[in-house]
RNA sequence: GGGAGCGUAGCUCAGCCUGGCAGAGCACCGCGCUGUGGACGCGGGGGUCGCGGGUUCAAGUCCCGUCGCUCCUCCCA
């Protein structure tokens, strides 16, 4: 019987891995122009880490979580995301004894267990910024910045992307909002669907994001976050969108974004493509000024953001053209005859120590394959025949031009680089 | 979790309605052409028709189940 891949888990086959690397090697150069530093944190944590500090009542925790019991018989978790081990990792290592704030960054696989379609994996990839121990709106301001500056680096017009913006409050603003829209759904709780009717109890800010026809009525005349925010949030948004402002970031005020994660405070905000279905987010994040608190560590304010790697891909073959792959190799050795073969071994050797891509064909194709497969793949060919090794040459063909050359075999050998322009 | 569509060669797909030899294009390999190319010509290898069961003289085709993928919903990145 044939072993597949298990449901939700695929591969990144080579032609794809190479779009991925790209693209983390920008993210990665990107965010460092930001001085944020790489953190990888283990993709195993406790099970509790995540029900205390994404929260008990997400989804991602109670329907999406892979737990299991380790031999001891400990609840472990794979992360569904990164945010709460960073900040595990910032209090365990004592980070924030540094006295400054810290910037870190990361890219990695996460797992939840939902029915895997296009652009949404159990396996999937996310790179992320979380920045610790500041409360200053431009922190804010900057990390959205990141995330502009992120999208147009990969090559995505503003025009193709919508960032949607909201403040939930504190948590001194929290019960009241949280009371305001219990009482305000109770009222239509008969209007509400199933899930909305369980969100009630234990989460009513969720209902806001349903996207069931039937609570939309009951959702467009809730109470909004906006109004119940306290001179501190109210400061803080405000100043955050003056800085948007001078940053030339467009954005769009919507009251009903509240996201699925229970430890944002104040600032949240999602990063949109214009071009994807239903699946249209392409990074989200907001502040976690009570997180690394909750976690058992000294009150420390945070905020970061998290993109899918996925849904870039997705966006991004949209957008480029798979790109003919320019030749990978600079030189593809050519042996004519048995000698030359047993020889051609110790040739590549050298040359791959001087840093030539080089290879050699080792299906025993025959002499007009070999020149075929060297078309494709190198920009020159070496031939290695009973006439060089009878002269100690080598012949160099240029395969864009046609032209070719004999040279001594050591000469070319002491620095190839020199005749492969 | 709920709904719909689709699984046939490495890839893209035809064949299924109306049961009767498993096909095309691309890719791959060989030969023409072991001392030089992606063109061309000729030839070749490749398939548990997703898997399991049922109906039938006969199933890729019809029926049931199951797994997977895709889309919507949901969730979010």
């Amino acid at each position: 019987m044939r072993v597949e891949s298990v449901r939700g888990m695929r591969d990144i086959l080579p032609e794809e891995a190479r779009l991925w690397q790209a693209l983390e090697a920008e993210i990665r150069s990107l965010v460092e122009l930001y001085g944020y530093r790489e953190i990888r944190p283990p993709l195993v944590e406790l099970a509790e880490l995540f029900s205390r500090g994404v929260g008990e009542a997400t989804d991602i925790v109670h329907k999406e979580m892979y737990v299991f019991p380790d031999k001891k018989g400990q609840m472990l978790a794979l992360r569904p995301e990164a945010t709460a081990s960073v900040v595990r990792a910032y209090i365990e290592h004592g980070l924030y004894a540094k006295g400054d704030l810290a910037k870190l960054y990361y890219i990695g696989p996460m797992f939840r267990y939902e029915k895997p379609q296009k652009g949404r994996q159990r396996q999937f990839h996310q790179y992320g910024v979380e920045a610790l121990g500041s409360l200053d709106p431009a922190l804010d301001a900057e990390v959205i910045d990141l995330a502009w500056h992120l999208m147009e680096r990969v090559g995505l017009s503003r025009e193709a992307l919508v960032l949607r913006l909201n403040s939930i409050g504190c948590r001194e603003d929290r019960p009241a909002y949280r009371e305001a829209l219990r009482s305000y759904f109770s009222a239509r709780k008969d209007e509400l669907c199933s899930d909305c009717q369980r969100r009630l109890e234990e989460n009513p800010l969720r209902i806001l994001d349903c996207k069931e026809p039937q609570c939309q009525s009951a959702i467009a005349g809730a109470p909004q976050s906006l109004d119940y925010l306290c001179e501190g949030c109210r400061k803080h948004l405000e100043e955050l969108r003056g800085m948007l402002g001078d940053l030339g970031l467009a954005y769009e005020l919507d009251p009903r974004l509240v996201r699925g994660i229970d430890y944002y405070t104040r600032t949240v905000f999602e990063l949109c493509s214009r071009e994807l279905g239903a699946q249209d987010a392409l990074l989200g994040g907001g502040r976690y000024d009570d997180l690394v608190e909750l976690l058992g560590g000294p009150p420390t304010p945070g905020v970061g953001f998290a993109g899918g790697m996925e849904r870039l891909v997705l966006v991004l073959s949209q957008h480029r053209p798979a790109n003919t792959a320019s030749p990978a190799l600079d030189v593809y050795v050519i042996p004519i005859g048995e000698e030359a073969r047993k020889r051609a071994l110790a040739i590549l050797a050298q040359m791959r120590r001087k840093g030539v891509a080089a290879d050699l064909d080792y299906m025993g194709r025959s002499l007009r394959k070999m020149m075929s497969v060297a078309a494709r793949q190198a920009r020159y060919a070496l031939f290695l025949g009973p006439d060089e090794l009878a002269q100690d040459r080598l012949t160099l063909k240029n395969l864009a031009s046609g032209e070719s050359r004999t040279l001594p075999r050591s000469e070319f050998l002491a620095h190839p680089q020199r005749f492969l322009s």
